[in-house]
DNA sequence: GGCATGTGTATTTTT
DNA sequence: TACACATGCC
């Protein structure tokens, strides 16, 4: 038997991976080695006899899932871990609702609205009730759906929620109300779930009688990681989980929960021993990750926190290099400022994929993007916009979602649009004609899980009776029409849709397909056609890897590719790139050298941020958070000047003000220097002064 | 009435 | 840059 992965961990590591049955919460602080102590959690549990199918691991990201899978793998010397459930809370929640979904009224072919999409269906209804006219400013579809989401995964009454997050929106309450009445029996009539719905109906379904004992004890051990940044709702879902078998490790650190905007609170790590009778705590306190230096900034950093936190990390890794400030004179000679240290340990022989430069808000990049490509540095970045998100794919993935579900009103609405002279209205009318309501009342019978056979509903109405079309659309609507049907056609398509799995490859073939009646419409809605067509074939290429059309759109919307350039081209496997990334989505990774830029108050912390002290909080812990990534290197860089060309007062710049979390403390701890060697004298120190009226400058930046 | 087109404006973080 | 809203065109 080989144990030898034991013999790795330290002593707490070893107590939590060797802990018996029962619930534990591991409080592991950053670098604390937590991702290594669930894998070998999971390799020792399996090793145990505990079938790896039946582990439930939950993480933040699938990737995060798949690291440790893979590890437990390489520990156990076998692939028997393969089949543990793992994944985020949202992935496991379709895919147990596929299979017991039916307990709960819900037909197996549903589908998942991502963000846009329920963002979507909200204006819809704003619009068809009436609010989008109203002479009283009524929140907007996103504002919508904030709202609306945390209400669900605070599991909160609206009143409440209104009153703390939304204030400017309490006066609309009851046109609020309305709408979200009415977008809850749409999503039932088109049978769609949003993402708060999958978390939602998981709930539910752990809590019936019956059903709910057969999917807990499906599960011997649940194991949760990031517990910090779980909300009411995923808690909930856990305790449904664990009425009968007891076995749940949590593992979270209170100092690191950056996600109270999807109603994440720490209230769930303080809760655990009252939530789960007998609970045990550990804690995990050795960083094995950073340098001392880089430990005592980010530890200084918390010592300012309203609350205090109880860890205090140590390294017993040889003294390193101290964190750097570099003041920089403004945002250009930042941009420098980063390419030059960059390339700097890239000479030193520090690979570009081991630095990473982050920031607070996606689009704090920009400026850099521009640099990088200007010295042909190859990047990556996370976070901010992504590739599912540009309007070309929405529209692909809306023709497979109709071919799954044939009641996706959202989708149809989608792409009916396109067509030249059809607009909400003759859209609406061309869905009813083939039996898809956009109204509340159900079109199809959802219940009782039966399977829609794939003619019996609007697409065969499409086939036999086809909706009147404008006669600008018709040769574009016939191209769709017969697009859509060849996808059905079993003599075109190998046995077509049985149970969701369609043959080998069909998912890509179906693309192909639909790319040929899309391409005309796309090159008169779109300009730079160029660019995006190869979009569309990336999509065709991931599709290639998938059997199960349900399975490919599910996939890119829980789990959507993360990085922008990941489908810029062909990859290259041994092609070096640095990594962009926004704070929120580093979680968990690690790097040799880190840049952190816009250290800059009203950028960290965001002003939309600085309202209250929790809010406050939180801002600190993301730079945290930020710091912690570092291994050996950590450079905070900062901006003296902002230009502005939007607002247009006085001379067009303004002067910023160092992050208040960069105390003079957490200075002590660092080294301060100049932005870039050369063009130093172009930075007017003398005019750094904490002065209140600079402070307002700069605010009125972002607001008014 | 309904759609295409132009203009202005506000932009955190993510499953 | 994308979205919401207003105007003008069919």
């Amino acid at each position: 038997m080989s144990t030898r992965y034991l013999d790795d961990l330290n002593a707490d590591q070893r107590r939590a991976v060797e802990f018996g049955d029962g619930p534990l919460l591991v409080i592991a602080g950053a670098g604390t080695g937590k991702t290594r102590t669930l894998a070998c959690r999971v390799a020792h549990l399996i090793e145990q006899g505990i079938g790896a199918e039946r582990i439930l691991l939950l993480t933040f990201t699938r990737r995060a899932a798949s690291v440790m899978v893979r590890q437990a793998e390489r520990m156990l010397g076998s692939d028997d871990v393969r089949t543990v459930w793992g994944g985020t809370f949202h992935a496991v929640a379709n895919r147990l609702l596929h299979v017991y979904g039916h307990a709960i009224g819900l037909a197996p072919d549903f589908t998942i609205l991502d963000q846009g999409d329920a963002g979507d269906l909200l204006n819809l209804i704003r619009h068809d009730l009436g609010f989008a006219k109203a002479k009283t400013r009524f929140p907007k579809k996103q504002t919508l759906l904030d709202i609306y989401s945390h209400t669900v995964n605070a599991q909160s009454s609206l009143d409440a929620v209104l009153k703390r997050y939304f204030p400017w929106c309490a006066h609309a309450k009851d046109g609020i109300v309305e709408i979200f009445e009415a977008y809850v029996d749409r999503k039932s009539a088109q049978n769609v779930l949003d993402f708060d719905d999958l978390l939602l109906f998981w709930k539910a379904l752990s809590e019936l009688p019956e059903v709910g004992d057969v999917v807990g004890r499906r599960f011997e051990h649940v194991l949760v990681d990031e517990y910090q940044d779980t909300n009411s709702i995923q808690s909930g879902i856990l305790r449904g989980m664990r009425r009968n078998v007891s076995n749940i490790m949590a593992v979270g650190d209170d100092a690191q929960s950056i996600y109270s905007f999807r109603a994440a609170t720490v209230r769930n790590m303080l809760d655990f021993p009252d939530h789960f009778s007998g609970a045990e705590t550990m804690t995990l306190e050795q960083n094995y990750r950073s340098t001392q230096q880089v430990l005592d900034a980010s530890n200084t950093l918390m010592e300012q926190a309203g609350e205090r936190y109880t860890k205090n990390l140590f390294s017993h890794r040889p003294a390193g290099h101290r964190p750097v400030l570099l003041t920089c004179a403004d945002e250009p000679q930042q941009c420098n400022a980063v390419c030059d240290r960059i390339l700097e340990h890239r000479e030193r022989g520090v690979m570009l994929m081991d630095q990473a430069v982050l920031f607070r808000a996606g689009h704090h990049s920009a400026e850099l993007e521009v640099e990088l490509n200007r010295r042909k540095i190859p990047f990556h970045k996370y976070g901010g916009l992504k590739f599912i998100e540009a309007a070309h794919v929405k529209d692909m993935l809306a023709f497979l979602r109709i071919l799954e579900n044939p009641f996706d009103a959202v989708s149809w609405l989608r792409l009916l649009q396109l067509l030249t002279g059809v607009g909400p209205q003759i859209a609406s009318r061309m869905m009813r004609d083939i039996g898809v309501r956009t109204d509340s009342r159900s079109a199809g019978d959802c219940g009782g899980g039966r399977r829609q056979e794939p003619f019996s509903t609007p697409l065969a109405k499409l086939r036999d009776a086809p909706p009147v079309v404008p006669s600008a659309a018709r040769d574009e609507f016939e191209g769709i029409r017969l697009a859509l049907l060849d996808c059905l056609d079993p003599s075109r398509n190998h046995g077509g849709n049985v149970d969701g799995i369609s043959a080998s490859g069909t998912v890509a073939v179906e693309i192909e397909r639909l790319r040929l009646c899309y391409a005309p419409i796309f090159e008169r809605i779109y300009d730079k056609s160029e660019m995006r067509l190869r979009d569309l074939e990336q999509l065709e290429l991931i599709a290639a890897g998938y059997q199960s059309r349900g399975r490919f759109i599910a996939d890119m919307t829980l789990d959507p590719p993360s990085s922008t350039s990941d489908l810029a081209g062909p990859p290259v496997l041994d092609e070096d790139y640095l990594v962009l990334s926004t704070i929120h989505s580093a979680k968990g990774c690690e790097w040799d050298v880190v840049h952190i830029i816009h250290v800059a108050d009203g950028m960290l912390p965001s002003d939309m941020s600085t309202g209250d002290e929790e809010g406050i909080d939180e801002e600190r812990r993301l730079l945290y958070v930020a710091m912690t990534r570092a291994k050996n290197h950590l450079y905070l860089y900062f901006p003296l000047r902002y230009y502005h060309t939007k607002h247009r007062r006085g001379d067009g710049h303004s002067y910023a003000q160092l992050s208040r979390f960069v105390s003079p403390k957490v200075r002590s701890y660092m080294n301060l220097g100049g932005g870039t060697k050369v063009g130093d004298d172009d930075v007017d120190t003398s005019i750094r002064v904490d002065s209140k009226s600079v402070r307002d400058q700069v605010r009125n930046l972002w607001r008014s």
